[in-house]
DNA sequence: CGTCAAATTGACAAGGCTCAAGTGCCGTGG
DNA sequence: CCACGGCACTTGAGCCTTGTCAATTTGACG
């Protein structure tokens, strides 16, 4: 089989099974399906609001952030993505983009033709379901994000949103969510949380002096563990991440 | 054929035929699925978070929220639901809610077990792209919200919130969007837009004041649509209702 | 060593929150 | 038919979290 060497598809054969048990068929039509790499720089727009989307991107390896712009200018991210996610799923059944999806980090890109992807759909059930699920964590995400930048204040949000990336990065198998990078700026952060980079300063700075965390750069060590989960009013349920 | 007479899910049928072509096997499916069916007052829990879930709720008349509680008590509700709205599709794939469903005001509740629903979407394929469609939009409303709470200022909020109220319940068949009665109570709106229902009250004041809307109770006519739009940064795209 | 983006810091302004009191509406029971 | 009670809605005053503006420092990299 050439599965294991396959590598640019390793993560999301890793994701999708973990989502829903798949056989050697089902992996071997990810397989066979025609796709394109591509690398882009950091800051790429890879997909735009309102365009129409004929392709089905995977986030292979790198940063990338969905959002949307409001009339005034601001800027709301809605979701960060690792390596093995797919960016725009919803493009199955959508024709049109609703937001803007971009790189953060350089990344790199696996494109898949949403044509083959929906007869690959149709051909494997299994596919479909692990799919489905995908888009129903991405959801659940949502959701939280919600709450998290309409009931929390700075700190908490700020916090939650590191404890999030943590326990993907480790589910993703990126390392040990006591210690990681962040690739996005504190800008990024703060259109993520609906604050300002001015007060994500602040508010990181608070979070460091009150031994949650030390710094050094983007880089990230969560000290005590326990103790940021509850100053973070975060539980990691809603990730649904399996077992 | 009992389709036509089949009231309760009459809502049901018209939605998911809108969402993705049926056959006639499609909707005899939907009509043979067991069902049994609930009136609920306002305010009733309907799931709650970390509850085992094993029916499906559909909303025949009436109107619901799903929300999620934060540690410091607020409540951050996520989304409105309309006659015709499925509450808790996720639980076709998850077994634990994640979140809370809850009834705004009285409410007709129709239950289906959910492993009859994910037997008749192993069967009938157009079901199965209806429903994950019906998931995807969901989540295209939380990405939306979060740009809602997170970048708009108080009276856009809250516009805006009103915006989706009537071009949903117009879509829904409940009456043109110019003309409708909210639900929920201005606590509720605050909870729905990450303020608090003092500051709500004021917004509406203003609103009213400036001449974007006209209100009588719980009564709502906009009195300029384009301007409100306008106002509330509002474009309907997100919400992929049918043409 | 120069350049540029990102991070940091301070002073001040403001949007929205808190607390508190009062009003209006509507269903219920006498 | 009216009095009562409860909930939602209004309104005001003062405070506080977060935003704004602007200057400076730091760090990565050629």
């Amino acid at each position: 089989m050439s599965v294991a060497m396959d590598n640019p598809l390793r993560s999301l054969i890793h994701k999708l099974t973990s989502l829903n048990r798949l056989g050697a068929e089902d992996i071997d039509g990810l397989c066979r399906l025609p796709r394109r790499m591509q690398w882009v720089k950091a800051g790429t727009a890879i997909v735009s609001e309102g365009q129409l989307v004929s392709e089905c991107c995977l986030l292979v390896d790198g940063y990338a952030c969905r959002h949307k712009v409001a009339d005034s200018g601001g800027r709301q991210i809605v979701s960060f993505h690792l390596p093995g996610d797919i960016l725009d799923i919803q493009h199955l059944l959508f024709n049109r983009a609703d937001h803007n999806v971009q790189a953060i980090a350089g990344a790199q890109l696996v494109f898949f033709p949403m044509e083959s992807l929906r007869r690959l759909v149709a051909e494997r059930p299994a596919i479909g379901r692990a799919l489905w699920r995908d888009c129903l964590i991405d959801a659940s995400v949502f959701r939280e994000w919600v709450l998290n930048v309409g009931r929390r204040d700075a700190k908490t949000r700020i916090a939650h949103m590191l404890c999030e990336f943590a326990a993907r990065a480790e589910a993703a198998g990126l390392g040990s969510p006591a210690q990681f990078t962040l690739p996005m700026t504190q800008e990024d952060i703060a259109d993520a949380t609906g604050l300002t980079s001015v007060h994500v300063n602040r508010m990181l700075r608070v979070l460091t002096k009150e031994g949650a965390l030390v710094r050094s750069g983007r880089e990230i060590r969560i000290v005590d563990w326990p103790r940021m989960r509850r100053s973070a009013d975060f539980s990691p349920e809603y990730l649904h991440i399996a077992a």
